[in-house]
DNA sequence: CGAATTGTTGATTCCCCTCAAACTGGGTGG
DNA sequence: CCACCCAGTTTGAGGGGAATCAACAATTCG
């Protein structure tokens, strides 16, 4: 296979600019994050590359921006030019319809990559909104891929990044062409709390971010039936539902009742 | 009837000469494509490289697969080594569901590119399937990000293609999680239309190339319904059917039946 | 406090699924 | 050649699950 490309000489790596401030709109370096020092860096670009190259990771450096509740990070349409990773807090992402309504694609919160599909065609295909007060790192998407043309690993990663959320949609997919209202509203919970349990929190007792009916657009039904089937949910004992706290009392029965598996 | 779907004219498909370069050590040089002389070179992987780079370009020759009707190119869960760029014929992409059942979550044409899905965990996510004779340039993965780890413009090309696919599922996403099934449809033949047409196919007249059940499944309906809906299009004069022979009447009349837009 | 937002629950409607039967065209083998 | 089968498609009848419409409670907020 390595012979399809045979040993050709490839071309001289372009040098790593290491001076990250040169290359960031944010000149205000205090604003500026260290990656060595984040939580997220495990998951984040930073691990892409060498952990023992200290001067590497110093160059991933990138602004900050908090956005309170009901605010926008970006919109639909915007010129794309930052990636966003959440540091706290919890996003939806939207895509706007012909007649104003809108379809919830994703709920993101810490340590979740926001923008890749601004990647495409250099404008913002969806609008992300914060659901709480949240922290993001702003990363210039030209500064990183300038970077990663000078780094395999790097490379790996962001190539990863974007196959995750096809992976994600293709759940979603899923979800919406082949499950019913319980199903569809099982696979959520169960997902979300799989997804809080891997940040620390509890598995089986949270705080939704998320209004019925944002839930509802996100997995095609209506506000009602979200509602309705959380009553039955608990009224089967499965759960215990009070507005948007939520504690599930029989994860067991619950994985049961997902007869149609998202792997 | 043959009259009106005999003369579907195909575009000419270029006869790409093989002539086997002695300079460099690629085997069976008889099975590789040199992408300079590809009817796709500027939708795929070469047109990350400068056009007047020979060399750059001659470095993309990739194998050749033929895949028959019914037979898979990869399947869920196999080791993931290729991309794959449909050069003539049709696939389904599918993921498996628990229970057995498929759910299509894609149809491939010429040029497209399969199996982006496979780079986030070095597995397969979902299986291709030919739908008629088809033929594929098989793509070292491993060599693609060899080369684009030392070439922007590559490196570019892979991004912009992954972020499509991301705009391809949120698309898909919109219309099972907010459409009937006659707007559903709709937007099924419209979407096909167009690609047909950028691809030198006639934009109202075409044969389908999947079933109803396949269609069904993409779409988040049952095949009868498909049919119904089929049925039901044709007596309102917006297009003819007739089995899997396709032509469309109305094209705005299509248009302005999708209240829901994808943009 | 009144207004607005969010969530719950009930009654009714309807879109689509399910089940079933009939038809078509293509392939096969006696 | 014809009978047969089979996969794919169409169409019908009936039922069910979720949408729609509506009323009301609980909170929040100006």
């Amino acid at each position: 296979m390595s012979a399809v490309f045979g040993n050709l000489a490839r071309p001289p790596e372009p040098r790593i600019k290491l001076k990250a401030e040169t290359s960031l709109p944010l000149p205000d370096t205090s604003l500026m994050m260290r990656c060595s020092a984040c939580l997220h860096k495990d998951t984040c670009f930073p691990c892409g590359i060498a952990v023992n190259d200290a001067r590497q990771l110093d160059a991933f450096r990138f602004g900050q921006r908090k956005v309170k509740t009901g605010q926008t990070l970006y919109h639909e349409g915007d010129y794309f030019q930052f990636l966003y990773m959440v540091r706290s807090g919890t996003f939806k992402s939207r895509l706007l319809l012909a007649d104003g309504r809108e379809q919830v694609n994703g709920f993101c919160m810490a340590g979740d990559i926001l923008g890749l599909d601004g990647v495409a065609y250099g404008t913002h295909a969806s609008s992300a909104i914060a659901l709480e007060d949240a922290e993001v790192c702003v990363i210039s998407y030209s500064h990183l891929t300038e970077l990663a043309a000078g780094n395999a690993g790097l490379l790996q990663v962001l190539a990863r990044m974007m196959s995750r959320e096809i992976l994600r949609e293709h759940r979603l997919i899923t979800l919406l062409g082949s499950m019913n209202a319980e199903e569809r509203l099982t696979a959520f919970l169960l997902n979300l709390s799989h997804r809080l349990k891997t940040r620390g929190y509890s598995a089986v007792e949270f705080h939704l971010r998320m209004s019925r009916a944002e839930i509802g657009s996100y997995l095609g039904m209506t506000l009602e039936t979200v509602s309705r089937t959380f009553s039955a949910f608990q009224q089967l004992h499965l759960l215990e539902v009070d507005k948007r706290h939520i504690r599930l009392l029989d994860i067991d029965g619950l994985k049961r009742a997902l007869k149609t598996s998202l792997h």
